[in-house]
DNA sequence: CCAATAGATCGATGATTGTCAATATGATTT
DNA sequence: AAATCATATTGACAATCATCGATCTATTGG
């Protein structure tokens, strides 16, 4: 499905109004955090000492199923918020603060 | 529906692991935002010189009906993201600005 | 090669939700 | 009190999506 999310748009949010093709873009980024499995994904991801985490630690403690991650993850390297490198067997994860720092900035005043 | 959102949950997204509950809460209010049309709205709110907008200024720029801008409106409200006073016929809502400062702070690192 | 393992994809399903037309509520005006 | 106006609520429907079991792909080790 791969959404193709765009880098570029969106000034803050008090900056003036959306337009629509700005907010159907935002509010698809936004979507991607509105889900608790995702959230705790990217917070295990994200505070992780080593900087990156395999798949095969997500599992369990997310408490959901392999294919479920599986998914979530996919979400999640599409919306641009972690990258996934393949490794031998594994998937290992990193976060793209950035990404993080934009959603920040369009929520500035 | 009123949700009753919770305004005490939930350190940065990296400083450790979300537990299921936080995660379910901010996710909450992660899918406030996670709409085109309610973006466009609290911008619109965000961004007016005078700190207050009338709903009935909100309808025919959002491209919505007025029932559909009226739940919006509500969301946005049960959220904590603004607020509505109504005078006389009509109604009128503010930003509540330490909401958005909250998410922000939500996705620091 | 073959078995085992990690992860991705497929298909189905139940739940949520954005939307609007119709209607209700509540305030103002004549 | 009747008519009008702004907004809220209700009911219904289509679309989206989180989830999982089953299966497929690719890599490793024997």
């Amino acid at each position: 499905m791969k959404t193709e999310l765009n880098l570029t748009c969106c000034e803050p949010v008090g900056a003036g109004v959306l337009d629509e093709a700005s907010a159907v873009e935002l509010a698809g980024l936004f979507k991607v955090l509105a889900d608790p499995a995702r959230l705790r994904l990217l917070s295990m991801v994200a505070s992780v000492g080593t900087g990156e985490m395999c798949a095969c630690d997500l599992v369990e403690p997310s408490g959901r199923s392999q294919p479920t991650v599986s998914h979530h993850m996919s979400v999640l390297v599409d919306a641009g918020l972690v990258t996934r490198e393949k490794r031998g067997k594994w998937a290992w994860y990193r976060l793209v603060p950035e990404r993080l720092t934009f959603l920040r900035d369009v929520l500035t005043l």
